[in-house]
DNA sequence: CATCATGTAACATGATGAGTTACATGAAGC
DNA sequence: GCTTCATGTAACTCATCATGTTACATGATG
């Protein structure tokens, strides 16, 4: 029948970004993360202008600049990622209206909001146990096994 | 900073008109229905479309025409009525790509799609577990409160 | 001072869900 | 049979919103 709504991959993408910055020795240019994410330059600045704000990153100009992790990838965790997104929403399904005069539809909300809210917390206090440094590390041995391929 | 995804209330909507139906005695017209729900008599006919090929509504025409229940309330479960809907999305936030080339994002969509299918299954899980006939009793405590209220 | 890179505002574009109109189909009542 | 009522459905408009794009300012490097 319809419509499934796009899902928002900003936090697929940003840590998509995020590995490459931790993987390379230099700053990377919004140009060069633009590339490998298939976007435009401005699009990644945007995102990433976020992330600096709340210490994650830095940026440099001119010559040599770019764009490099400034954060303990060990601390960092992808709730923290998430949450420097602005949080938000995980659910793509909702309640149509929050506070509610039809008592029919209060009892709707009721039954679907405890659902609601299990399964959000369940994945946040997932995305809070793995860190960026278990996403680094879980990288390596499929970078490895790639250099050997291609040997 | 930013944006927001609206989240899809089309579930939160059908439970509410399907127990506007169940409460009702008589078939409810589209446009009764579009005024409960603040929308219009079409919309409504969409959404209750695809319900009535999968058997849990009916539609007549004509005088005393309208929806009624064609199904067994203990029997229909929330998760068969996100099922009858298509299957909308549950989550907001997904991989960027599906089956990228890059080996960093496999690696980011390893880590997130482990715990993105996790919290689906849950919600899942959950939704299964509540039928028609739960939210209807759990409906009729407060509509009695209410008729208290109002006397 | 030329070049390079970010910072940011402003605008363009495209996709999508919802609302609306219009008309066809068919059932009930008279 | 004819009128009325209700659904069935296609087609269109409309608003919203994420993303892409352009343009230019700021500032660092060589």
């Amino acid at each position: 029948m319809m419509s499934y709504m796009k899902r928002d991959s900003r936090l697929s993408g940003v840590l998509h970004v995020l590995l490459h910055m931790a993987a390379a020795e230099t700053p990377m240019t919004s140009e060069v993360l633009a590339r490998a994410m298939d976007t435009n330059p401005v699009v990644i600045r945007r995102i990433l202008a976020g992330l600096r704000e709340q210490g994650y990153v830095r940026s440099g100009k001119g010559h040599g600049g770019g764009w490099v992790l400034a954060c303990d990838l060990k601390k960092v965790s992808l709730r923290d990622i998430w949450s420097a997104l602005g949080s938000p929403p995980l659910l793509a399904i909702g309640n149509r209206t929050e506070t509610p005069g039809c008592l029919v539809e209060q009892a709707v909300n009721r039954a679907l909001g405890k659902s609601f809210a299990d399964a959000e917390a369940r994945l946040l206090a997932q995305l809070g146990k793995v860190s960026l440094a278990t996403l680094v590390a879980d990288l390596k041995p499929s970078m490895a096994a790639h250099h050997k391929e291609t040997l």
